[in-house]
DNA sequence: TATGAATGAGTGTTCATTCAT
DNA sequence: GATGAATGAACACTCATTCAT
């Protein structure tokens, strides 16, 4: 998943500094504004207080950003690099479809929890801001196709409900493993980590069909 | 599920009208308000244009309501009563699990889409509005909770997976649920209405460990 | 010349008052405007000075008007009203050409004379200003088109000269008259008020080809 | 018509550039200024756009000029010496007065019609900035004191209406001039340029007196 | 109860100008 | 001389809320 242009365009979109002096603006700009949003929200983060919180003068914030909805896109694309851990199979060594999804559950959840305040906000602005909100769902779109991709597989091995669409499935199994992680470092409802994993386990192996492996 | 007062109490609260034309002014701006919040979303409505649609002057929605939030709420107390179907099994007559389970899906479906621009103004207004989350996340919880008791039976019937924690499991199948029922509705993805529950349905079925009825 | 919208319309106009006060808070604004823009010149002035002109609250200014530009056109609508002496032949009872022309050339400037600053203002609006300056182009050929009539009727009957283009004259002529009155009354050149009326009249005889009435 | 300084002076002035590089700069700023005052209108001019328009960095700018009405001083000085053309007698060979005439009107006009948009333009500012409206008035002074010259000479020789006051019959002529190639260059009223030259050089002589030359 | 005009706090945004490199 | 990033003063405009009629 490449770094992408989150707002359509639109405006004369702002520089892209030239000096060193200005890339580090620039990146202390994205700091603070992280930092504001996850104190203050999306919508009562307000621009003064961005450029305040980095240190500089308020017009300042316009010679990189349009607004605050372009800034909050820079913000996403640096944290989705952060989060980005593809190729499990090839990092892990495991093979087998329990051993994988159970992997792939925990750093899902890890991954969700160590930034919890910002994938907070990222579910806010998604209800706030279409072009975000689009971009959530083509993101999980794009998450439940790889999984549709070894539900099939397994069902080609037998080793999985032929009965079961692979993507509506998988779709289906990501959105509750998406939303308990919400509810769980965000919401921060009444249950154990060790449960939710326990359960979310289960759930997939009882739902795709899996045996247990030899 | 009775009224109940979903914003803490603050200020003054605003009159209950005795009069007939006090009542038909609430009513007409109450459905001025679903009118616009439709429209617009919960954050773009102005009460000037809730009062307008309603056909009264900007005034009068003080009358009856402190602020917008105040408004929004007495809405969903209108819509939460036409959603609601309890009583399921006494009303379809169907008893074996799967037969239940399967009836339950539907009619959250379809009440979902009958619905749906509100129901995704509830997810907006949940993600900016503390007091609303929390009643999201509690409603959530109750109906989960109500699940939970039927996973409970059935394990202690043997009839299904004794491994699993009934209440994690039921808030993670109703999540699923919900959110695969706003994909649909809501996002307008790209999967028929058949497969949806088709595969809603299988998943539960598998993941509880329910074999079909003789 | 009736009432017209001077702006092409566009945004949401704003409120025409129902109220006595109403009315009273948007005619205090319109002569406010007037002074501060006598005052400061049209680019200077500050929408939260003609507010504070008026005696009312900054936001009460967008109650009738939705910024600069409209609240001027209203200003022109008025003055406009004050200034206009149609029906020069029916007031004076003066019939012969020259007494005409020469009542008329005092008009024009007496009238601009009492309004000099505001039609200083008129000329600096039309140079900054698209609308304005369309309408100020418009009625001065809707001016020189009368003038164009007059002309046509002299050359019919013999006293005129018939070389010259009525309509092309007319608009040279009146041209003269009124930047003259400007350079007389904003600029202040250094010429009398006799002079002025004098040498205007001359020429245009001379330049109609007029004879003395006997 | 020498160089001669506009602003009156103030702010420590810009350099002279002595480097060959520091004098095309100053003329590359001056050629945008130009290039974006006609696009754009003296007010909307940005002084970025002018330095960007020129290739050269924001800061550049006031290396030669300290403000935007500066380079208007700057670019109205290089676009006058373009268009001056005295001694119009010499030129031409013309003695007779209505040949002198008819020869500076359609020079006058072509003149503006060469630099429409910049003529344009100085009406603008001459409106917007007292410096440039003053040197307006006194250009307008000079050129129609120059035209008086020539009408007390037609007076002395009788050849011109001995009642018409020269200053003022000059200044009045020259106006009608000026305003009417404003109409037809830049609002672009509708009649043809030969009704124009036609009406103009026949207003002129019946005005004056001016008898056909034998 | 209804009206609708008045209020005014609150912030985003522009752009001329400076100055360290 | 040139660069281009930083500065910050300055204002327009919105809209929830009040309150006299």
């Amino acid at each position: 998943m490449e770094s992408q242009d989150v707002t359509g365009g639109g405006r004369p979109s702002r520089i892209t500094p030239r000096s060193k002096r200005g890339i580090r603006t620039r990146q202390a700009l994205i700091a603070a504004a992280r930092e504001v949003f996850e104190r203050d929200g999306y919508l009562d983060a307000r621009i003064t207080d961005i450029s305040k919180a980095a240190g500089v003068a308020a017009g300042s914030f316009y010679t990189y950003f349009n607004d605050k909805e372009e800034i909050f896109a820079a913000l996403v694309e640096v944290v989705q690099e952060e989060m980005l851990h593809p190729h499990l199979r090839e990092r892990t060594g495991v093979t087998d479809p329990r051993g994988l999804i159970d992997a792939a559950n925990r750093e899902y959840l890890q991954s969700y929890g160590r930034n919890a305040r910002l994938m907070a906000l990222f579910e806010q602005v998604a209800q706030i801001d279409e072009k975000f909100h689009e971009l959530r769902v083509e993101r999980g779109s794009a998450f439940a196709e790889r999984n549709a991709q070894m539900i099939r597989s397994l069902q080609a091995r037998g080793e999985a409900d032929p009965e079961l669409d692979p993507l509506v499935t998988a779709l289906s199994l990501s959105a509750m493993v998406g939303r308990m992680a919400y509810l769980y470092y965000v919401a921060e409802m009444d249950f154990s980590y060790d449960q939710l994993v326990t359960t979310l386990n289960r759930i997939w192996f009882n739902a795709l069909g899996l045996r247990p492996s030899a």
